[in-house]
DNA sequence: CATGAATGAGATTTCATTCAT
DNA sequence: GATGAATGAAATCTCATTCAT
C-alpha cells in the first residue's frame, strides 16, 4: 500500500522504481537489500522514498503484491480453459506456463523464491499460508479431477497436491539444469522455447504414472 | 575450521555457542545473522568469537558442516543396507529418517533449507553442486533400481531423480502441515512418530504409481 | 573527491571539519589517524561523515590535495619570477617561502611530512613519485642555472638536486632550532619572519661554496 | 628495559622475537604494528610476551636501542681512526659505512627511519633531542675540523651541521635512486659495494665545494 | 615460567528513518 | 511534493592487556 503519491508519479518514473526495487529483492535477502542502494541508482532522493511508501517493509510488500498479480496475469493469459482440457493436459500447461514466467521474468521469480525460502517481514504464519494457497489451488484442480472421473476417487488428495506443489517450486531449477542454463541465460531470456516442451511432458507423465515398472 | 581455541572450551559452552549461533543462522540469512546478537544471547565477548573463530564466514562454515556430518550421520543410523530391500522400501525409509531429521533437528534442518535458498557466502557454483548432490544420489538409487530389474529401463532418470530431491526437499513442510504441527512443535519435539509411517507410504505409493487413474 | 554533500555545507561546518582532519592527520599516521576521534570532536554524528565522504582514504586523499594546493598557492604567492633573479636569490628566495609556509600552515606541513615518511594508503610506488617530483623540480631548476652559466656544466645535478631536496625537506626543523621554536610556538605562529632572511642566507651560502675553507 | 626472563630465553628463540618484533616495527607505524602479529608468527603465547616485556612500549624501546646499537657498532667497525683521516676522508668513510648499515641491515634502517619520522611513544621532545644528537655528533666534527685548521673558523657550525645532518638522513633514498634499486634488492642484499664509492666521491665534493661555479 | 582464553574498547562502515527547507 | 543532510544504532573485526591455571 504505498502512498497517493507514488501512484501520481509520472509511469516512467514509477516503472523506474518499482524495477530497479525489484532488482534489489531479487537478489537480496529483505534485511540484506538496501533502500541506499536503490534510491542512488534509481537517482532519487532517499526522503521521496518515503513520501511514496511508508518505509521497506512497505516497499516490500508492495513488490510482494506486484509479482503475485504478474504472475497470475501471466499464467492467465498463457494458460487456456481448463474445463476444455483433460486434467494432465491442463497441468502440463500450467506448469509450461509456470516455467514460462520463471524465465521471461526472472526478477519477478528470484523475489518469489525469497519470499518463499528467505528472510522476510512475514511472520512465519503468514508464510506458510502463502505455501498452502499454491497446494490449496492444486487441491481443488485434483477434486475436479476426480468429479470429472479423470482421477481415483481415492486418490489422497492431500498429498497429491504436496506432490505437485513440490515439483513446481523446483520445476524452474529442473529446467535450466536441463538445458544446461544459468541466471544470466535468463536475464538474457536466450531460452528456446520450444525445448520445454518435451521436458515438460515428461515430467508430467512421471506425475501421471509414477515411476515403477508397469 | 575454528580455531584450536573453540575445540578447547569446556564442552557445555562449546555446545552453548554451536546451538545459540545455529538459532542465529537458522532464523536469518547469512548477511542478516548477526555474531554480535550470537555473542550477547551467550553472555560472552565480542572478541571471544573470534578467538573461536576466523570470522562471521568461519562461523558460518563450521556449522554447515556440523549440519551436514549430523544429518549424515542421522540417516545412516536409521536406514538400513540398501541391498536388503526394494527400491521403494528403500526410499521409504530413507525419507522417513530423512524426514525424522527434520523433526528431531528442526534447527538444523532450517540451516541447511537456508544453505541451499537463501544467501550464503557459497559462490553460486558451489549451491549448485550441493542441489546436485542430492540429485545425482537419486540418480544413483535410481540406475541401480534399473539394473536390478526394479525400474522401466527406459525410464528418464534426471527427471525422475528431480522429482526425487523435489519431493524430499518438501517433504518436512508436507509432513508438518498433515500432522498439523508447526515450528514451535517441532523445537518441543512432541512429535508422534508412528503417525509417520501411513503418510510416508501415502508418498511413496504416489511416487510409484502416479496419480492417474488405474 | 568528498561528495557534493560536503561542498554544501556551510563554509564555517566545512572548515571544521576540515581543520579537525587535518589535525588529526597531522598528528597521527594516517592507520593511526581515527575518523572517530573526528567526528567526536566535530560533535557530528558519525554516519555524517559517510554523507560529505566515501570513507577514511577518501577523506585522506581530499586533505592530501587541499595541503598540496596551499603550499603550491603559497609560494606561488611570495616567490617572484625565476628569470628575475640569479639562481641563488631565488633559491633563498624559494626556501623561505617554503619555511614560511612550514610556520604558518604547520598542520598542513606534518601532514605533508607524514605523506613523504609515515604509512599512508598511497603504494609504494607513488610514495617515490612524490619525491621525485621535488628532486626533478630542483634539476629542472639547476639545468636552467647551467645553461645561463650559473652554474658549472660540469655540475652532477642529480647529487645537486639530491643535496638541495634533502636540505628543503628538514629545513623546517632546522629554522625551527635556530629560533629555538617549537610545535606549539608554530600554532601560535609568534614567528620574527625577518630572523629568517639571515638564517636562510646562511645555508644558501653553505649549498654555495661548500663548507671547505677557501 | 625488558624483563629478565627475557634474556633467560635460550638465545635462539631470543633472536627469532627479537627479529619477527623488528620486522613489525620496521613495516608498521607504533600504534598499527601488532603484537597479536609478532606472537603468531612467533609461534609463541601472547601472554609470553608480557613475561618478557612491559608492553607494547617496552618491546618498541628495547628495539629501538637495539637498533641504536647496532649502527653504532656497524659503523664503529667500518670507520677508521677520526685522527688519522682529514676531515672529508672521515665524513665519507662514515657515510660510507652509514650507507653500508642501510644496506645490510635494512629492517634496522627501516625502523630507524620511523622512529625519527613516523609515530611512537616517544614525545616530541624526545624526538626532538634524538635528531639533535645527530646534528650534535655533526657539531663536535665541524669544531674538530677548525680546530685543526680544517675548516674556516668563522664557518656558520650550526649550518653546516645541519647540512650534514639532512645529507646524511636523505643519502640512502638518494643511493637507492642512483643505483635504481628499491626495498627488495635491499632485502636480498644485492649491492655492488664498489658502486657505493663514487656516488660519496661525488656527494662529498659538493658539500666540501658547494655547488656553485668556481 | 608458559600458556592462551577472556575481555572490552575502539576501529570503519552501512543503513533505515526523520525532518527542516 | 521533493530534497538530502543528519542521525545513531548496529554490524564485523582487531588489539593490547590481564590473569587463572
Amino acid at each position: 500500500m504505498p502512498k497517493q503519491t507514488f501512484f501520481n508519479l509520472p509511469k516512467q518514473k514509477r516503472d523506474l522504481i518499482t524495477r530497479l526495487a525489484l532488482e534489489e529483492f531479487a537478489s537480496h535477502d529483505y534485511h540484506s537489500a538496501s533502500l541506499s542502494k536503490i534510491v542512488e541508482r534509481a537517482g532519487i532522493a532517499k526522503g521521496s522514498m518515503y513520501q511514496y511508501f511508508g518505509g521497506k517493509k512497505d516497499l516490500y510488500l508492495y513488490l510482494f503484491n506486484l509479482v503475485g498479480q504478474a504472475k497470475l496475469s501471466y499464467i492467465t493469459s498463457k494458460v487456456p480453459d481448463p474445463e476444455s482440457l483433460d486434467l494432465f493436459s491442463y497441468l502440463k500447461e500450467l506448469m509450461m506456463a509456470s516455467a514460462g514466467f520463471e524465465i521471461h521474468h526472472p526478477l519477478e521469480y528470484r523475489m518469489g523464491m525469497r519470499v518463499v525460502y528467505g528472510d522476510s517481514p512475514f511472520k512465519e504464519e503468514e508464510r506458510q499460508q502463502m505455501k498452502n494457497a499454491v497446494v490449496d489451488f492444486y487441491k481443488g484442480l485434483l477434486i475436479r479431477g476426480i468429479e470429472r472421473g479423470e482421477l481415483d476417487p481415492d486418490l489422497d488428495v492431500d498429498a497429491a497436491a504436496f506432490l505437485l506443489s513440490a515439483v513446481s517450486l523446483e520445476l524452474g531449477s529442473f529446467i535450466m539444469n536441463r538445458l544446461d542454463l544459468d541466471s544470466e541465460d535468463l536475464q538474457s531470456s536466450k531460452i528456446d522455447w520450444e525445448a520445454l516442451e518435451p521436458i515438460l511432458d515428461t515430467v508430467i507423465a512421471l506425475i501421471k504414472n509414477g515411476i515403477a515398472r508397469r
